[in-house]
DNA sequence: GTCTATAACCGGATAGAC
DNA sequence: GTCTATCCGGTTATAGAC
């Protein structure tokens, strides 16, 4: 029986270069976020990666099966500093609207610095059929540790909320932040200052919202809505093919 | 002074292969897009194209600046057919309600048979530096062309509608119906039936939702809102750089 | 101004030897 | 696991024909 040197598919991302040569795959990881940040995407060719870190242009596509790889290893990084960051920072807010404005707050913030190149970065996220497709099934560990973020921003609170909104809200607040990053991406203002009071006022919105949720005059758009999001939820939105 | 041969973009569409050897144009774009149906955008080679087409390699570039360019040119086609289909299909209703759904329906229906390469149709789109970034200023004229769709779609109506959120409506009904588009690409269900149910619902909710925007009771959150859309908008959100 | 033919460049990706 | 050689396709360049 071989040592499956293949399956460690989830410690790729982090800094400690832990055990044996796969300090080469770190090695190539940072070399290639440097060179993406120093003269963006395009420009940073895997030629230029591979030099650049010392390795054979064919050793790199020994550990990254392609360059979009190399941005998945590059989401995975940010999500991990998405779950360091936001948990602790949640613990210290118990209103809806605290919790909720503290994690968009601080995704934010986390972001910030990659703005430059998050064009290229988010562009083959939006193919509907690449891995990096937030909605596909390679996506699914990160996705749904996502959605659990937010079930936990809402559990933390007083906020009363009907049972059959609760179940679909951790899902439908992943969206909204998606909608956020998407809304980031294709801003242009100094400091993306304008995703911000984007953000702010949105959840303020929001948090209104679920807050009224349970008035009895909401019951029937709550419901049929919700008829709404189950029907398009079976057979699940996230059937992609390979790559 | 010379015939100006350049500056003929908008004319660079439809069937009517008219005037002189632009039917080579017209040629070279028919056969890119039969060989993007059949075997998908990647495999449809600008060689490929070019042999197909019956002309030289170098010649399609002479037309094209790119393959993203021929795209460029499917955009502009798929907009006049919606100009073409939409604008007889509105005059047959005169509710809010009516109008908006037989827009969107026309829409869909207009795209329907393109979903199979419609992510890396869209996936360009995506990309906040690419003209065909539906932000982008070189989609402008399409852009607001659409929105003007939507203010006819308004304008027949006797929806009560107040004037404030009347300016800004037009442009997030065309916001909506992207939020839509979006949907579809990422939509696997047999015949995009999910893209239908979420579309024909949210008409539903959103026409509401304008049938209250007059009550009293609504008016804080109406003008916080567009207050914030104001707000968003100054210094535009089109900004981009060129390609 | 339109078009052909051909060669070359560049960068992502693969094959196969060591 | 690492390297070299090679392929493939988008793109550019050139030179010349109608």
């Amino acid at each position: 029986m071989r040592k499956r040197a293949i399956d460690r598919k989830p410690r790729e991302t982090a800094p400690p270069p832990a055990k044996k040569s796969d300090e080469t795959r770190s090695l190539i990881l940072e070399t290639a976020l440097e060179l993406f940040t120093e003269r963006g995407y395009e420009d940073a060719t895997m030629r230029a990666i591979a030099e650049e870190a010392g390795v054979a242009l064919g050793n790199t596509y020994y550990y990254f099966r392609s360059k979009e790889h190399l941005i998945q290893a590059f989401y995975d990084r940010l999500h991990e500093l998405n779950r360091e960051t936001c948990m602790p920072i949640i613990q210290r807010e118990d209103t809806l609207k605290g919790r909720l404005l503290a994690v968009m707050r601080q995704i934010l913030s986390n972001m910030e610095q990659y703005h430059r190149f998050a064009g290229v970065l988010f562009r083959t996220a939006a193919n509907p059929h690449s891995p990096l497709n937030p909605f596909s099934p390679q996506s699914e560990a990160v996705r749904n540790e996502s959605i659990e973020w937010f079930a936990e921003v809402l559990r933390g609170t007083k906020t009363k909320i009907p049972a059959d909104l609760s179940r679909e809200l951790p899902t439908l607040l992943w969206l909204y932040q998606m909608g956020i990053v998407l809304f980031w991406i294709h801003d242009r203002s100094p400091k993306q200052i304008k995703t911000w009071r984007l953000m702010e006022h949105t959840v303020e919105i929001i948090t209104r919202l679920i807050s009224m949720a349970s008035m009895p005059l909401m019951y029937p758009l709550r419901k049929s809505t919700l008829r709404l999001l189950a029907a398009l939820r079976d057979d699940d939105f996230s059937r992609q093919t390979e790559r």
